[in-house]
DNA sequence: CTACAGTCCGTAGCATGATACGGAGTCAAG
DNA sequence: CTTGACTCCGTATCATGCTACGGACTGTAG
């Protein structure tokens, strides 16, 4: 199979395919003494797909070349895959809470605005301008490093 | 104001403020003809600030330029800040039902997953290798562009 | 035999938001 | 008048996941 029967049948581009060998993601054929193309085993196309369902979960390609990794290395376990996947979803988790707690900022600032009259009273440009409780006052004030 | 006390006062580095500065969020002061260093007006403190208030709810910079603007011009109004806010909220609410599926997967995978056995026979590799629902199927089967 | 599609490979670019480096200039204290 | 901290500015680097480009080569259909 050749570069681009596997590109189509993985559902991405050539230059995706290429990418993932520069990122260890799938072997890289080499290329025959007599300078023909390279050849790709099915065993490509299915790393691929294995790598973009990996990505649906939120998982990196750093993170994905592990989980082959792991799939390949008749030594690995099943635990080891689980703590990759909690890992994860704390990670995932956690991010939820963030955009939580901006869609809540967000939502309280839509409420009290007027949605009219000029901007400079707008009281969503105030609280940018001034703080307000909602948004984390972390370090905006000074002294930083 | 020289711009170490600007990054001190707004709580970031110096190579931010300079950033900032190309990216058109703050004024860039020019450089007095005798060649000394360049003064910042308080100003400077001010939107920064609000840069670093406006990223907390989401935005990006380009997006808080623009807000920026609108700030500036006395001729913009309250309701073009509270669309971009209900735009922002949007966006968000939009990631959150994405990380949320994730979440789902993921969970559904753990509980799955024996935690102990051979890699090989771990469901969530197998999974990943064929495909389950709970994984959005895109394109992921040929055909693509 | 000649197009033409596809491949090879290195390298560069995109978007995002910074952070770092290096060499020269500047300012204030001692 | 020297030292040390700070500033100036352009450029480079980081991380992430690709995408694009250019010039040469290869394979196949007509």
């Amino acid at each position: 199979m050749r570069i681009g029967e596997v590109a189509k049948r993985a559902g991405v581009g050539v230059e995706t395919v290429r990418y993932y060998e520069t990122r260890g993601l799938i072997e890289k054929p080499l290329r025959p003494a007599n300078g023909g193309f390279r050849a790709y085993p099915d065993d490509a196309v299915y790393r691929i797909r294995f790598v973009r369902r990996a990505q649906q979960l939120g998982f990196a390609l750093g993170e994905i070349s592990e989980l082959l990794d792991l799939e390949t290395n008749p030594a690995s376990n099943c635990g080891d895959i689980r703590v990759r996947a909690e890992t994860k979803l704390d990670d995932v988790t956690a991010r939820i809470a963030d955009l939580k707690q901006i869609s809540g900022a967000l939502k309280k600032l839509i409420k009290s605005c007027p949605g009219q009259g000029p901007a400079r009273k707008c009281s969503i440009l105030g609280t940018l301008r001034n703080g307000a409780p909602g948004l984390m006052q972390n370090n905006l004030d000074g002294e930083r490093k």
